[in-house]
DNA sequence: GAAACATCGTTTGTATGCAAATGAATTTCT
DNA sequence: AGAAATTCATTTGCATACAAACGATGTTTC
């Protein structure tokens, strides 16, 4: 018979670890980031400069996994810094189409060793095989 | 030679798979909760139901990740729907010492399955065996 | 062509989360 | 005992996040 007490335990439930981890990790992004940018705005900026295509507010946020309002937020934050323009969109009039500008460019070449020193803080304690594990564990939840 | 324009894979990184990973998680657990409690709101319950001891308010928000700040929104919205009561500490006159009610244990208890059936779901893509190497990457990430 | 539906961007309200500052109380150091 | 440091709870300001509603615009259907 397992104790009753102990049939749930928190430390060792995905929802509470994911938290914990990804807490973990925000800290020590901001910790070595120097750009002023969270990790939301540098994943919402590196989106846009990496897509193929001209790219709507809406579904630039898609792209990083953001709802329409909170897209909202990041791309003004973004505008506010100049990191980013807007120009109306000709053939659909709800439409803003999102492109980066060069101070946007020029910032996100700077802080990527910062992002990537971020990365591999989180995953230190973790060998090669393990952190391939871990996001191939994490892919497979998404 | 590595193409320079892919040595940073957005979709590679532990931070931007973390956040998606727990942002799934948290919308397959409000989907089930059916007691209007938060991931935040239950663990907090859930680990002032566990304390072996009286717990004052900042402590209790360390033993779920929480800052002083935060647990004290937590604290409000629990105390608010009379899940937890307060008592003055005779002993330290800045602190509170915090009780589960009947209200909340009973609570906790009604909703421990919908809680179990989010972690459920969240691992659903994986096998028994990968569901324990994933909790034991997150512990060594934390 | 008009109605029904979907999408775009926005706003409001609520809930984590962190940083930084505060006043009150306690502890530690000297 | 008194000064210094720490801890407790709180507050303010900012940044994700989601839900729900909104008006404006597009698309589909009939």
């Amino acid at each position: 018979m397992t104790d009753p007490n102990e049939s749930y335990v928190l430390d060792e439930q995905v929802g509470f670890l994911l938290r914990l981890a990804y807490q973990r990790h925000m800290a020590l992004f901001m910790e070595r980031m120097t750009g002023g940018l969270t990790p939301t705005q540098f994943s919402t900026l590196y989106r846009l400069r990496e897509a193929s295509e001209p790219l709507s507010q809406n579904a630039l946020g898609r792209l990083v996994g953001m709802d329409a309002a909170t897209t909202k937020g990041v791309v003004s934050r973004l505008l506010a810094r100049d990191l980013i323009h807007v120009e109306k969109d000709g053939e659909d009039r709800r439409r803003y189409t999102l492109f980066i500008t060069d101070t946007g460019c020029h910032l996100l070449d700077a802080v990527l060793p910062d992002v990537i020193g971020s990365s591999e803080a989180t995953l230190a304690r973790l060998t090669s095989t393990e952190r391939d594990q871990l996001l191939q564990l994490l892919k497979r939840l998404i």
